[in-house]
RNA sequence: GGCGCGUUCGUCUAGAGGCCUAGGACACCGCCCUUUCAAGGCGGAGAUCGCGGGUUCGAAUCCCGCACGCGCUACCA
């Protein structure tokens, strides 16, 4: 390949980045920085009825959160903008006015309610559905007359003899009936662009070599490279991504929940951890890699080793993944990450700033046992003045309902954390101090210890307990353990 | 319905005629470690490579047919 490589990501901005998108956008990124090439940002806002406010801002920020940079685009500008399609209308009638010139394209007046008639009973009889070419030879003088009282769309007159087959770089040789196709629309009512005109005017004005997208455009394959040919330009390279699907087989969309790129941020999950996700469905390094960042990507990422069929989307793997990024974070960056995610999820009466020293001495105990962000706040709330409140039953739950032995444990514990001075007190004679309450109560450690965890924390489970009774000082401790005392009879 | 694409452990994948009694990872199970939960270490189970025919000394890998799934079938992208 060589450095003059060119692709294009090119959303639509009807609401939050896709994250079928993203990954698109991330192997393209990956395809472009491989061999050299460049990335180009380009705003399909041809249907203005779709338009949501926002979404630009959304599509950045989403791409930026990955760490895919792009070379020319609406916020960087470039040598072949605009980069926004509502901005380039001249160009796509310019375009159109020469397909009508080289009478590749006409005016057609059918009324929408025709055409969805025509399509139902093309389908009841079992045909091919698709335009039946009844304006086709109108002829374009009495088709200007006709358009100046009526509204009309421009089509494109499809070649429909002989066959289309290009080489797409993931599935290779493709092949379509020319018959079966029909003439679609590419200037509607409202003078502006269809997808296919837009895109193909753009893409060849930006120098696009490389034209990488979802599966779930290849049919239309045939239609652009006629487009292609029509203009006598030559077309791109090909390549087709296998589709985002659900448990259900389906390509992702708002059915399967969490479909906005975004929200995986917000709720939690470390961009290494999603880039490394999205890299391993449809591509593999080799036969054993399962961990990648983007610097080694963008060195080793080839098209021929993205694979034909869809994958699906395991959120399971997204979590053991951002576990494992959430482990390998360095002391500081992780404890800032505490730090932001506590502030944001901690109750509002929980005064900020936090104090740092203790969300420092919480960090390295969070970190090995949390999946995603959103659960730090839930796992170290109680150490934020926020006294759990649990019912009795959980205090014996793991001692086979034994309050007896609840009621002793608590007694021993109070007296053995009592009898540390203040001035001693400390993560040292905090555990010497529980310890010792094996020989006093003849047991080990684990049989009763979960309920010292109930008093504490409010769950038989969490953060390390001598580090928390430590943390929390003597007298809110030893509060705590009477709280739990007193629950029991 | 038509056309297109796809089909290897539950999942993501490795595999481009003999290296495959099919490898890795997640999930799952067990053991170890252990202050709970995790994490970590070790081990296990899990795929007659969608099915049926060929070609070949030999096929997950090549050819043909079938089945199933998905995608497209808009004045949406």
């Amino acid at each position: 390949m060589t450095g003059s490589v060119r692709t294009r990501f090119a959303p639509s901005p009807t609401g939050e980045l896709h994250i079928g998108g993203l990954r698109t956008a991330l192997f393209q990124w990956a395809f472009v920085q491989a061999n050299g090439g460049k990335l180009i940002l380009r705003i399909e806002d041809t249907d203005q009825s779709r338009y949501v406010e926002g979404s630009i801002e959304n599509i950045i920020e989403g791409l930026r959160w990955l760490g895919i940079e792009w070379d020319e685009g609406p916020d960087v500008g470039g040598p072949h903008g605009p980069y926004i399609q509502s901005e380039r209308l001249a160009k796509y009638q310019t375009v159109a006015g020469e397909l009508r010139a080289r009478d590749r394209a006409y005016r057609c007046f059918c009324s929408s309610e025709r055409l969805s008639q025509l399509r139902k009973d093309q389908q009841k009889d079992g045909l091919s559905p698709g335009y039946d070419g009844r304006c086709r030879a109108i002829p374009p003088i009495q088709a200007e007359e006709r358009a100046l009282t009526e509204p009309s769309v421009l089509r494109f007159r499809m070649d429909r003899t002989g066959v289309t087959n290009f080489h797409d770089l993931i599935r290779g040789d493709v092949t379509f009936q020319n018959s079966l196709q029909d003439d679609f629309v590419i200037i509607k009512t409202d003078g502006f662009p269809t997808y296919h005109l837009a895109m193909l005017v753009d893409d060849h004005d930006m120098e696009i070599t490389h034209v990488i997208r979802a599966e779930e455009w290849l049919a239309s394959g045939p239609k652009h490279l006629q487009l292609y040919d029509a203009m006598g330009w030559s077309p791109p390279h090909f390549a087709h991504l296998p589709l985002l699907v659900d448990a259900q087989g389906r390509k992702l969309s708002k059915r399967f929940g969490d479909v906005s790129a975004l929200d995986y941020r917000d709720r939690g999950y470390l961009p290494e951890a999603m880039l490394n996700f999205l890299t391993f469905l449809g591509w593999s390094l080799d036969d054993k890699t399962t961990h990648i960042t983007g610097d080694e990507l963008k060195q080793a990422f080839t098209l021929d080793r993205v694979v034909p069929n869809p994958a699906f989307f395991d959120v399971e793997r997204l979590d053991a993944l951002n576990g494992h990024y959430i482990r390998s974070l360095n002391p500081e960056p992780w404890s800032k990450n505490v730090a932001e995610w506590l502030s944001r999820d901690l109750p509002t009466d929980v005064p900020r700033p936090l104090d740092s020293a203790l969300v420092s001495a919480l960090a390295p105990l969070l970190q090995e046992r949390i999946t995603r962000l959103d659960e730090v706040a839930t796992l170290s709330r109680f150490m934020f003045g926020d006294r759990p409140d649990y019912p009795m039953d959980l205090l014996v739950e793991r001692i086979d309902g034994d309050s007896e032995l609840a009621a002793l444990t608590l007694d021993e514990a109070l007296s053995a954390l009592g009898d540390i001075e203040p001035l001693d007190w400390g993560l040292g004679s905090v555990e010497a101090a529980i310890r010792g309450l094996q020989d006093r109560l003849d047991l080990k450690l684990r049989k009763f210890v979960s309920v010292l965890y109930v008093a504490i924390m409010g769950a038989p489970r969490g953060i390390p307990l001598f580090d928390s009774i430590a943390l929390l000082g003597r007298e809110e401790a030893l509060i705590r353990l009477q709280g739990a005392r007193s629950k029991l009879p």
